[in-house]
DNA sequence: GGTGCCTAGGAAAGCGCTTACCTACGTAAC
DNA sequence: GTTACGTAGGTAAGCGCTTTCCTAGGCACC
């Protein structure tokens, strides 16, 4: 690998010199300097050493993110947001998938601690695990006092400003929907029970059906992955302890198409004989048959302004802000009354 | 931030020590001083700045992946299959999105390069673009040369090893399904003209139509961006032009997905008064309804393979080794006979 | 008790770059 | 013809770490 200093010898100039020519410094330069500097880079096919740049600069510029999984749409989402704004600002940004590994979300803080980043964004659900929610906010404070900025987005636990979504408004709209349509036997395909998100969303459930004189009784909740596959599951396992459910709402969009899935291999026609709503409004939503009845978070947008506060250096030092983003009901064609 | 020298200042070590001990050299050191090492490496948080390690060591370990779009289905499957293997060798890797880009894949080579990767993986079809491709090549071998690797996944013009889908072949497939069930005037949905993977499976449906004594002519084929909202224009395009169609051959799943939705939207049944057919063979590719006839290619496999390729250091120094990868049909009731 | 060898730990030389500071030259002013 | 100043370019000191090489002490042995 050609270094600076080859470059320099061969243009017959100091290291210094070849340096400033490089990456354009305010120094000024002769034109013959810079034209003979530039030629050897091109001879010599040289490519700056990002490591020693970084090192001699100690100037930080990337932005740190760790999500989930950047595949699942609902993070991919997001993750479009947070590149927008990182790429107007002219910043690079590394991603890291937790896998919904606690464990593997605090070494990826160290990482990108290590890899000298400006700022971390934490995207995703909170885990209801006290130790490890502690450990994560210790390494996130320290992190935030030797000058590093912390953003998060869907939990409000940590240091740090933060995006979250109105994860108890939308269960609440989704479940008042199904009640308004008159049903009262509904079966729920809940998230993780060790995510926040999950009990967040539960809750606003909870609280529409109080307000419709129902209940949600835990023999009709049913505890998934997030994913199509284990949503499947949860639907078959809901159907056979109660047979007679009129809706099943799912926490996410993924679960509930895979209790679509089900319900079609078993002949159950959907919103006939059983109603399904889901929840974030992916865009599969609209491409299923039938179309998903969901709850619509703005994922790029919060993407964008975790991202914007992330990139904000100067805080007044009045504690975190934070940012609430509402949840909006999409009716589309997948739940109607029992008939 | 605390350094190697503040840690050692503390432990009252020299900093060759706590290094040693830190990292866990070969070299023994005695427990009394590892211990008080640890603690002072507690107390004050340190983390160990990777950009002076990586220059320090000069050893590269990370490997760079190029790709198109991580959050397209087709990437993200491949991606996993790469992630899969690095993890298992113990390598970190760094994923950049060209977004169909090709000056932005050359500046990323570029990028990574100066990163110091040990190699470098592209996924994603190559371009109709002569100078383009030559230029990549050069930067390619130029990285060979002073010693990196490279593996390309789905296009055969470059330097390094390769791992090559059939794409011809997929055509084939699909296209005589399509023969065989009766259809003589197909309406082709095509990914962008500048893509190998789209002449390469329109290639392959061309061969198709000349076995069984068709054509396809270029007014029946529309190209698109290879997502739904392209193909369902095109789809739109193609009915419009050539209302007499049997079916619809997409060139990937996206696109037909997109079709079927403006079919949807116009109240013509699938597969009824029309077929439709996908290629690549998403997950999402059953959810849609009718579930999608479609091409697989083995996405996740072909990631491992290539990354396996590139960890591979003792190449024999004969030429690049090419892998093919089949596809295969993939019956499902989105595609029947005309009426 | 002296010689030799082994070992734990430290000193210091880089890794490849940036940048504050310095030098030497040319020009302008008197 | 001095002195002063502005400027292009070079010198060298780091950035934070690893690792080679060296030193000093401890032990075994004769």
């Amino acid at each position: 690998m050609a270094t600076l200093a080859d470059v320099a010898r061969r243009a017959g100039v100091s290291p210094a010199t070849a340096s400033r020519i490089i990456n354009g410094s305010s120094k000024p330069v002769t034109d013959a300097l810079r034209e003979r500097v530039l030629a050897a880079v091109e001879e010599l096919q040289y490519v700056p050493n990002a490591h020693a740049q970084l090192l001699a600069r100690s100037h930080r510029s990337a932005i740190g993110v760790i999500v989930h999984d950047v595949s699942d749409p609902y993070f991919a989402e997001i993750t479009r947001g947070l590149q927008r704004v990182a790429t107007d600002n002219g910043r690079l940004v590394i991603i890291c998938n937790s896998y919904r590994d606690p464990i593997k979300e605090l070494e990826y803080v160290e990482l990108l601690r290590a890899h000298q980043v400006a700022a971390i964004v934490l995207a995703g659900s909170g885990y209801h695990d006290e130790e490890f929610t502690k450990a994560l906010d210790t390494k996130l404070h320290v992190y935030e006092r030797t000058g590093g900025r912390v953003a998060v987005i869907g939990r409000h636990e940590h240091a740090g400003d933060a995006v979250v979504p109105d994860n108890e408004m939308g269960g609440y709209l989704i479940a008042s929907e199904l009640y308004a349509l008159g049903h009262d036997r509904i079966g729920v395909i809940a998230g993780p029970k060790l995510l926040t998100t999950t009990t967040d969303r539960l809750a606003g459930m909870r609280r529409a059906a109080r307000e419709h004189g129902h209940k949600l009784p835990a023999r009709r909740i049913e505890y998934a992955d997030f994913d199509r596959g284990s949503g499947a599951a949860a639907a078959a396992a809901l159907l056979d302890a109660e047979p007679d459910l009129t809706a099943i709402a799912a926490l996410n969009d993924s679960m509930a198409i895979g209790a679509l899935a089900l319900l079609r291999s078993r002949g159950i026609t959907v919103p006939d004989q059983m109603s399904v709503v889901g929840f974030d409004d992916m865009p599969v939503a609209r491409d299923v048959t039938p179309a998903l009845t969901t709850v619509r978070l703005p994922l790029a947008d919060m993407g964008e302004r975790a991202m914007t506060l992330a990139l904000d250096e100067h805080r007044d030092g009045q504690g975190p802000r934070i940012e609430e983003v509402g949840a909006e009901l999409v009716r589309r064609a997948s739940a109607g009354p029992p008939r």
